[in-house]
DNA sequence: AAGGAGGGTTTTTTT
DNA sequence: AACCCTCCTT
């Protein structure tokens, strides 16, 4: 753990920092130790009286609202060993206000928080329903849709108002249908969850008020990544006192997709005047080269606040450029080079990270690092929640914890098979439509209308036997939670379901190593809470707080060379760093260039800006002349960011690609 | 109803 | 190349 040190700031910006009082900015850049300013301000506070439960901080991820409570711990010691200071991220945040006034909300006092993976299917459901062709519009582009409206604070029924496009058209549709589905299925989204807080907040004054009482201070980590809804929050929450600590750096801006506005954090002494700001320019993480080169790229976005960090490390190595034939030869070059750094050199994996744009890349870089017997960590979304086999598991517990949510019961009513057919659930749930119940009360509807067979309503009702049933006993044999999941799994006979599936045996067994990695956490979930249900297991997941995942996470991290996008690589940082793949279409995205505004570039480029300075020492920067896509083997022209951070003029067969592109 | 073959489509980024 | 959907046979 590093000594927290604030020698890196001058008297008066010391000062500033442990302000007790009022809204305070801190514009801090890449490197300029962000977070510690937050960890610090939280002891500071603390160590002037002010009681530890009573100072919230709010970050994006479980991983740095884990890191920053360590780190806070840490630095008081023992004495701050009975009380710990709150630090949550927005969304955990607003579930536990959710849950503490649930009484006052009118919604079920029970709510299934939907993840990714469900908010696709209910997201496909719902085009289904309107019959929008699969391919006019795939669910993730309508959640992006969706989560657009529902951060402008759009509700469905408006949502035809404000509709840009022919694809957006037939989103406001779907939208409409998508919320009645979450509801009627007692579930909420992501976005819901901030929602329903603001929602409360702005027409509760008792609720609003209960919350303000908490807190005396309130800080806000990445503060350029709030969007809307998070921005009305935090201003509720601070509205009696004002004691507001922001900390954020708007070249480091990289949600604007989720409806992140830069506008929050260039405008804060707009919004709470008499904001004291103070900047941190001093960059103490990168060597000079690769902050020149940080610095020279980001200089060509406008809508920035202007400020060069300044360096306090000069370079041993001069910054890369690798050029290779194909996307293959950069993965096994590159990945050569790791194997000698780690055998030769003795260079610890885990100080080794490969950061690219899409999820698509890493793929390449696996292969090659599984032949060579390099351990690596791939970090991100493609995470254990989303294998297939602990989502089929998932929604068996969701159904069971939630006997309304008929989403999570379409995925697994016929998985394993059990002679429930696609047309007799159809039928049933165009039944259950009309009258307006869920899936299993239009069970005897649809067998006296005749829909469906004797046979098939048997097989359903056996099925929802068997439901009922765990249901019963994951609440009165809670405390053995895992082994009831382990039944679970050999009751509908799981393991076959797996052996049908997959010939390949070594398959076969990675798959189920799978679930009993899921039985597994179940059973640390039960040690480790203090009062254990379905219920906190479910959500855990779902908002991707479980302990034992992250712990395992960080066991794994310590390990090997890292790969992750670079938005999962925001706040990082590494010795040793590969950023790949810069070449048009993927950095700067094909999407973003098609999009065609400066803003969708200057994004891009932000990211590319974040990529850079996550490196401490060496950093080198490759492309591949061709790229697989889709099969087929494609020229792909390097990066405009490329000529950019060298100061050079795009050669004119690049700028006439990209003259091309943006008409 | 189940399973397999064949055909068409796909890849931003994530709490 | 991998996935999902549809159609066809059993």
């Amino acid at each position: 753990m590093p000594a927290l040190d604030l020698s890196t700031l001058n008297p008066p910006q010391r000062d500033a920092v442990t302000t007790q009082h009022g809204p305070l900015l801190v514009l801090a850049g890449a490197g300029t130790g962000k977070t510690r300013v937050i960890t610090f301000r939280i002891a500071e506070l603390i160590r002037r009286g002010v009681s530890p439960e009573r100072i919230l901080s709010v970050t994006f991820t479980n991983k740095a609202a884990k890191e920053m409570l360590e780190r806070a711990t840490h630095l008081l010691g023992n004495k701050g060993a009975r009380k710990k200071p709150v630090i949550s991220t927005f969304h955990s945040l607003c579930v536990r206000i959710l849950r503490e006034e649930i009484e006052t909300l009118g919604y079920p006092s029970r709510f299934a928080i939907y993840d990714r993976g469900d908010q696709e299917s209910a997201a496909r459901t719902a085009l289904r329903e309107v019959r929008v062709a699969d391919k006019a519009m795939r669910p993730p582009d309508l959640l992006n849709v969706i989560s657009k409206w529902k951060m402008a604070g759009i509700p469905p029924e408006r949502a035809a108002d404000f509709v840009e496009n022919d694809q957006e058209f037939l989103a406001a549709v779907a939208y409409r249908k998508y919320q009645k589905n979450l509801r009627s299925s007692g579930a909420v989204d992501f976005d819901d969850l901030l929602l329903l807080t603001d929602h409360l907040f702005q027409t509760n004054p008792e609720v609003l008020k209960r919350q303000q009482q908490k807190f005396d201070y309130v800080q806000v980590d990445e503060y350029q990544d709030t969007n809307g809804v998070q921005f009305r929050l935090v201003e509720a929450l601070v509205a009696p006192h004002k004691n507001l600590c922001v900390v954020g750096d708007d070249d480091q801006s990289i949600y604007g997709w989720r409806g992140a506005e830069v506008e929050h954090i260039l405008g804060f002494d707009r919004h709470f005047p008499g904001a004291k700001v103070v900047r941190l320019e001093n960059n103490y993480r990168c060597t000079d080269q690769i902050l020149d080169l940080a610095n020279r790229l980001v200089k060509h976005n406008v809508g920035r606040y202007d400020k060069t960090l300044i360096a306090h490390k000069s370079s041993e190595h001069p910054v890369r450029f690798a050029e290779f034939e194909s996307e293959v030869e950069e993965a096994e070059k590159l990945v050569a080079e790791i194997k000698y750094l780690i055998e030769e050199k003795n260079f610890p994996a885990s100080s080794i990270a490969i950061l690219f744009r899409t999820n698509e890349q890493p793929r390449v870089f696996e292969t090659e690092l599984r032949r060579m017997d390099i351990p690596y960590v791939l970090v991100g979304s493609q995470s254990f929640f989303d294998k297939k086999e602990v989502r089929d598991l998932m929604a068996y517990l969701k159904a069971l914890a939630f006997p309304q949510d008929d989403i999570s019961l379409m995925r697994i009513i016929n998985t394993p098979t059990r002679g429930i057919g696609a047309s007799t659930v159809e039928k049933i749930s165009t039944r259950a439509v009309q009258q307006g119940s869920h899936f299993f009360e239009a069970v005897d509807t649809s067998l006296k209308a005749g829909d469906i067979s004797q046979k098939a309503a048997d097989s359903v009702r056996s099925f929802q036997r068997l439901l009922e049933t765990f249901r019963g006993r994951t609440q009165s044999e809670v405390h053995r939670l895992s082994d009831l999941v382990h039944e679970l799994i050999k009751t509908i006979d799981y393991d076959s379901e797996i052996c049908r599936q997959y010939k390949d045996e070594a398959q076969q067994i990675a798959r189920k190593e799978v679930l009993e990695g899921l039985v597994s956490s179940v059973s640390d979930y039960v040690q480790q809470a203090e009062k254990p249900s379905l219920y906190e297991f479910i959500e855990n997941s779902a908002l991707g707080a479980r302990d034992d995942e992250s712990n395992k996470e960080d066991l794994l991290s310590g390990q090997g060379v890292k790969l992750m996008t670079l938005h999962s690589a925001k706040g990082l940082e590494f010795p040793w760093v590969y950023l790949v793949g810069l070449e048009e279409g993927y950095l700067p995205h094909r999407r973003s260039v098609e999009d065609g505004s400066r803003k969708a570039i200057e994004e891009e480029r932000r990211l590319a800006y974040v990529g850079i300075t996550r490196a401490k020492d060496y950093l080198t920067i490759s492309r591949a002349g061709t790229r697989k896509k889709w099969g087929k083997k494609r020229l792909s022209l390097p990066s405009r960011f490329l000529h950019e951070m060298k100061g050079e003029t795009a050669p004119p067969e690049v700028a006439a690609a990209i003259a091309f592109a943006e008409d």
